[in-house]
DNA sequence: TAGATTGTTAATCGATTAACAATC
DNA sequence: TAGATTGTTAATCGATTAACAATC
């Protein structure tokens, strides 16, 4: 911890990457492993030992010099920042193949402290289905049980087209933050927490690199030149 | 384009962010706007105009002073940069919910470039099903199909466990570039094109955020201290 | 002890934002 | 023309990486 005041909030790429680390660290506990240094998070994940240290540093974790951090503690550390060592109760609002998807994931409870109570949707022929084990309600049924619940995280996974009067409904319904799915940039008042997963943006990443590589060589300038 | 070299490859967050500008050049176009401005699509997605100028600067188009960018133009250029401009062949291995989920999203066809020709199970029961109009296949045929199609994408969809294997699978019958949604971090070879859609990384910025939210509000030092 | 590793400060790198001349 | 907007260079900001003293 670098600050005197409480952690700020940690650095957003930093965040993103506690958990990758869990899942490691997991894996090592599982393994038997007892205690883990930087370096060799670093070699297995191929990132800078530093980077690592100070992103760890951000859950008040405290390692030994020589030594390193024991596993158990660094997980226990990771999973209070994140959160994950309590279960967060969530709603969800589309039951398509994509909606279906996320409710049948079950490691999300035990991972990742999500536990996804029920799913909503308004076409009828969904009701009263089950996915993974979650029921599927009517839509008219989200502000009920979110307030009888005190659910405050709602999951999108509507189309494109119906996702900002789905935001909507959460929000009116006492949904502080919204993990959306949808495609859309949706508008939100500022006191609402909002992640958007954008399958787009990572496939961008993939066909621009895939492109780029297709692409004629950029020739060293100069018109033809036979180098021998 | 502010290199006299053609474009090295443009950061990573500008490429990020340009199916996004996408997207609203989409709709706008539907709309019939002809025209359009940074200014205006920095207050649509409320990003900086300045560092919108400068994505869209990647994509080599040139705009007017005073006036924008023609709709349709900066479209074909995003689209180009991307690849998107042509549709390119992958397959998906999985099909399970989630996999059967990316199969059954028409919209990456026409959207982004994407079509997913077939998937590729070892679990029996599922073999011969479709999926969105997909057949799923053995996964023993999977090397035979790749290698006669010519196709070098590859969407992994399978358990963590099964990962790792798959890759090799995948990366053995030719594939270049892997698309993969499960939560593990694959060793290939280094000239392998990966992304990794982690969806881990996303809960983590909003479950730290809620949690942050929750916890105690960071006192002012010094204890207790009334001000007036 | 010597060597490995942590924690932390300083240097570097890259992306975002600001400033401003060019221009339709 | 005047004003809005682009393209581009410079300044700022934040994250990554390097350097190094402290320490088990």
């Amino acid at each position: 911890m670098t600050d005197n005041e409480l952690s700020r909030t940690a650095p957003l790429p930093t965040v993103r990457r506690l958990p990758q680390y869990l899942r490691l660290l997991r894996l090592l506990k599982v393994r038997g492993r007892e205690v883990v240094s930087c370096t060799h998070i670093a070699e297995e994940l191929k990132l800078d030992p530093t980077q690592i240290r100070k992103d760890l540093a951000v859950t008040g974790i405290i390692g030994r010099p020589k030594v390193g951090y024991f596993v158990p503690e660094l997980i226990a550390a990771i999973e209070e920042f994140l959160g994950w060592n309590n279960t967060v109760d969530a709603l969800l609002i589309g039951a398509g193949s994509l909606g279906r998807a996320l409710l049948g994931y079950e490691r999300f409870r035990e991972r990742n402290g999500l536990n996804i109570v029920a799913a909503f949707d308004n076409d009828s022929s969904k009701i009263g289905q089950t996915a993974g084990d979650k029921p599927i309600f009517p839509l008219e049924k989200f502000g009920d049980l979110a307030r009888r619940m005190h659910i405050h995280l709602g999951i999108i996974a509507v189309p494109a087209a119906a996702a900002q009067e789905t935001a909507n409904l959460m929000v009116g319904s006492g949904i502080r933050a919204i993990w959306n799915f949808a495609p859309v940039s949706l508008d939100l008042p500022e006191d609402v927490l909002i992640e958007n997963v954008d399958l787009s943006s990572s496939l961008a990443v993939l066909s621009s690199r895939l492109t780029a590589l297709m692409k004629p060589t950029p020739q060293p300038e100069g018109g033809t030149h036979v180098a021998y």
